[in-house]
DNA sequence: AACTAACACAACCGCCTTGCT
DNA sequence: CAGCAAGGCGGTTGTGTTAGT
């Protein structure tokens, strides 16, 4: 039994992306954008599930990734938000422009975790580590994502200004291909039209700390919106 | 030089959420 | 409001590369 597959495995390649399957994608949806991830393989010429192609665009081709090394400032961005969030790795990636989610994922992973734990940080629950050494993996929950009350709590007291209820990047909405390719093309452009925003956005970096980080640009460029979470509108608030 | 272990990261899998009918 | 399809997400696996012996 189970659910169907979400497409014809039979059919499909498999495995890594060939220079001229990037090039297939690209060429679509450079010309058509990000449309129905399901259609698109099929419309693109690929023998790729949609997910496959969705994937491989978002982590891999999008020509707004920033690839290459995390800088020190990033990795402390990272270990605080994952402090805030936990494991919400694509809501962590919205407050790092260029950066994916499985790249960050990966890179909590691979790199991070070690770090913590070098500093006798449980990379977990981001306390100290008494004793036992940290168990790194799933012995532990999530500070805030799936907090119980009390947590929840706790988690106020360390950070009394910040609003746990965030609704991340509601209005940080990625650029689409069409206007990321025009800005790429555009070579004096002014800033690309950013989308409406409600009032009240805050910018991440300020709120932890990081103003002098080379990630926050809020104040050389304050229509610089990508690092920013929006407080929930107090009740009776309008957005216009 | 050959082998092995550790590392890094791309890709896949399956579940959950969301939007549509 | 239920059912379905599609998209999105987080966890996990597979594979190539590098370092160590």
């Amino acid at each position: 039994m189970g659910r169907s597959p979400c497409c014809e495995k039979a059919h499909t390649n498999r495995g890594a992306w060939t220079k001229e399957e990037d090039q297939l994608l690209i060429a679509y949806i450079k010309a058509h954008g990000e449309g129905c991830w399901r259609s698109l393989p099929k419309a693109a010429g690929l023998l790729r599930c949609g997910k496959s192609c969705r994937l491989r665009w978002i982590n891999y081709l999008r020509p707004d990734l920033k690839r290459g090394n995390f800088t020190e400032e990033e990795d402390e961005l990272i270990i605080k938000l994952h402090g805030l969030l936990g494991n919400k790795w694509s809501v962590i990636a919205g407050q790092l422009p260029g950066r994916t989610d499985n790249e960050i994922k990966n890179y909590w992973n691979t790199h991070i975790k070690r770090k913590l734990a070098g500093r006798g940080i449980d990379p977990q629950t981001h306390l100290p580590v008494r004793g036992g050494a940290a168990t790194p993996g799933k012995a532990s929950k999530p500070p805030s994502s799936a907090a119980s009350p009390a947590e929840r709590e706790r988690e106020r007291e360390r950070c009394p200004d910040l609003n746990l209820d965030l609704s991340m990047s509601l209005s940080f909405s990625s650029p689409t291909p069409s206007e990321v390719f025009a800005a790429a093309d555009a070579t004096s452009g002014p800033t690309p039209a950013v989308p409406p925003r409600p009032a009240h956005a805050i910018c991440l970096c300020c709120h932890l700390g990081l103003q002098s980080s080379e990630t926050c640009g809020c104040r050389e460029n304050p229509s610089h919106h990508a690092l920013r979470y929006y407080k929930p509108l107090e009740q009776g608030q309008h957005t216009h």
